[in-house]
DNA sequence: GATATTGCTGAGGTTACCTCATCATGAGGT
DNA sequence: ACCTCATGATGAGGTAACCTCAGCAATATC
């Protein structure tokens, strides 16, 4: 009757807590970018074009953490949409540069006031200490 | 410069986190589960009958938070590979119950061993005390 | 100049959801 | 008895967000 078996057992309904937790972030993310007609998965490529610039898709796949394949959809997406526009790269004619259009910066600026909007309404359950205690032990995880 | 406005912008990069952290136990959940070939909405499911004993369909679904549709899904699921059973429910001809085969009952036994070995690998980077204070934020976002 | 590597994309697949329509059954009223 | 409405499950069909594998073109390396 250790402690350590008492902890594991608290740390399966942890996870099954996390997904729940998770569950309700994405429905309210997919909502408050229902007005923009856009995923939640383009909102975080729009969010990585804004910081960054012009990238080549694999450069954006690493920031999304996904396959290089995938962020060939994502950008085929954005770009249906007008949000994106794809060049040539000067440097590598293999490449591609993924750049934000006018509408797609105009669009992407709205949404980051959205999503903030939305982070106050999730995260703002929280008080300040809970706040900061949960990203320092959120950035634990993340390794 | 109030602090609300820095919040917000930590609340934004908050989301993110979350979400990379999530990522990641999404990852080694499939992978911990993969010797059996259950998925993770499977396993969650199993972990419902396995606690609650038989259940409709629809019961089933709120336990797990999701359309009575989708688990009519899982169920499919777990009935093709032999780990449930439905049978009519006595009470209500309109009505099924899902229970655990013999089978289900010895692999659920089986998962809940490698979930907690999983989740104290994943969540025993943390001391007890964040591990508790992660249960407790979380619990208070999910609402 | 042959070979390996890199960058992107086509083809096709998977998971885990969803909504809407349909069908049988159940519950309540008249 | 009959009619209506609610409920439980499911068929049909759809979506987001990934994935792998194969192939093509261009670059780097030897």
């Amino acid at each position: 009757m250790t402690e350590h078996t008492v902890d594991s057992a608290d740390d399966e309904s942890l996870a099954e807590t996390f997904w729940a937790v998770a569950s309700r972030l994405r429905r309210q993310t997919r909502d408050s970018l229902a007005p923009w007609d856009v995923t939640p998965s383009q909102s975080r490529a729009l969010g990585v074009l804004a910081r960054h610039g012009e990238v080549r898709p694999g450069t954006l796949a690493e920031h999304l953490r996904i396959a290089p394949r995938s962020a060939t959809e994502v950008v085929d997406d954005l770009q249906t949409r007008g949000l994106v526009e794809r060049r040539p790269d000067p440097a590598d004619r293999r490449a591609t540069l993924v750049a934000l259009t006018e509408e797609g910066d105009r669009v992407s600026t709205a949404i980051r006031a959205a999503r903030r909007a939305e982070a106050d309404r999730f995260f703002g359950h929280l008080n300040d200490t809970d706040r900061t205690e949960l990203a320092r032990i959120l950035r634990t995880l993340r390794g």
